[in-house]
DNA sequence: CGCTGTTTTGACTTCCCTCAAGCATGGTGG
DNA sequence: CCACCATGCTTGAGGGAAGTCAAAACAGCG
């Protein structure tokens, strides 16, 4: 769903109706559907679209001729895969699905059209871009500095607020579709060893995860137990001097109520 | 030096007289002088202009509270620090200098005309800015899937290949300023393990490295030993259907020869 | 009910970390 | 001119976190 994308957004600045439907528009001219293990585009190959996440979950990963492979990145809904890739000749990495997985395929000149139409929608695509950038950041620091259970703990806690600040958290609980192969990939370490930092969270009575559903006995242990300092994912509007000025009857606070 | 920029930039797409000069002028508005350890700009302030380096090394860093750093780039003469940043409202890492760094500081509107006046330079822009994000890719799978060896390996070829694309590198030789201690916070690895690994290397007449100075004594069998593959610095002109036509008497091919 | 893919456990190995000390180098000032 | 100090590099020894190998238990699903 589009929705997500906009809820997403409106973590920065509040968009207008206007805004809102282009991007529905937008988005729902050209759709995939793909299955767990299909890629979505694949290293060496030309990219000519922006992919854009619209229910389920997808990984940025890249294969070592050896095959170990590393996955760079967790696509959610709401998120906008290589938003300006078209640029270059050949992608140097690939996109995967990780469960079913429906996407919207945008043409760059659409999204150009976008953002020359509304400064606020160009600003907050561009935000929304800094942001992927600042996650991959904390993932590099995450594999250089911290140890198995700090790794484990902090990409579950960012798992968690990101799927919040779309509003797929369903209290302490989110939907979690990812295999302890997949964390491993992604954290840097053995599956062996991935499973046991878990094992040691659930024993702790940290975490429950279980049939794709991840829940959060202790935040704030987790939390500690991860340095997790959200700070990075920039949730807090920074574009809020953008803000569209709602004409609807529903004032700012009603948006309090349902964040 | 700006002519490091413009090299850099040609990698891409070739520029014209005009584009060459303006990037010069703006560069030259204004400048600052720092010496190592000193930071360019730290974590939490907030950005108000966009840094290029003109001479000297810098880095890119993130501390966790107990004091670990994560070293998440390089900077090398030619290249800009976050180009688009202004849009969030605090950094979450820091720039320090790594050596005696003069810097340009580049106001984002004057950024903002350049791309607006040239499509050649606004898609050059973007694609440094995509291959920043490349390398970034790049040096996280290097901490998720390679060992000790293969890590200082691949890290000191891509500097080397990177001094190399903007005209720094003389033969098998490039500066080298970083000390063992920093490129250990880049490797994720002690400092310890970062300096067997350099003697390791040394014994196997791989490299000389020494004085500041990085010397290949086979390139081959570190690249090997790396697995490095350049292809993700996409430094095989991808714009190269934006040229611009040369109108001065040396045609492509006196390109060619300076390479 | 049997297949495939995922999770779990145990035993053994190794890579890398920590601690700790000894060198080199180069700049400063007495 | 040489003693001094700071910073960076090098080496040794021992411990621990995480890897590998291998097999069993446990889902889901057609």
């Amino acid at each position: 769903m589009v929705a997500h994308l906009v809820r997403k957004l409106e973590n920065f600045t509040l968009l207008s109706d206007d805004e809102r439907s282009t991007l529905f528009e937008i988005a729902s001219r050209r759709t995939r559907l793909l299955q767990p293990r299909d890629d979505v585009i694949r290293q060496g190959e030309q990219p000519y679209c922006v992919n854009l996440v619209l229910e389920g979950f997808a990984c940025r990963y890249k294969l070592l001729p050896d095959g170990r492979r590393q996955i760079l990145a967790f696509f959610l809904p709401g998120d906008m895969c290589d938003l300006y890739a078209s640029v270059l000749a050949a992608m140097d990495h690939s996109i995967g699905a990780l469960s079913t997985l429906r996407i919207a395929q945008i043409l760059p000149e659409d999204l150009q059209e976008i953002s020359n139409r509304s400064v606020r929608l160009r600003q907050a695509l561009r935000w929304n871009n800094l942001v992927d950038e600042a996650i991959l950041r904390e993932w590099t620091v995450n594999l250089g500095q911290r140890s198995g259970p700090e790794r484990v703990a902090h990409l579950l806690c960012e798992i968690f607020v990101r799927l919040q600040s779309v509003g797929l958290a369903n209290g302490r609980k989110c939907p979690f579709p990812i295999t302890q192969a997949e964390l491993s990939d992604a954290l840097g370490i053995s599956i062996v060893h991935t499973n046991r930092m878990l094992q040691d969270m659930r024993a702790d009575d940290l975490i429950v995860l279980k049939g794709r559903t991840l829940e959060f006995l202790n935040w704030e242990a987790v939390k500690q137990l991860a340095g997790f300092d959200p700070s990075y994912l920039h949730l807090d509007r920074d574009g809020r001097q953008l803000d569209a000025v709602s004409e609807t009857v529903a004032p700012p606070s009603a948006r309090q109520g349902t964040a």
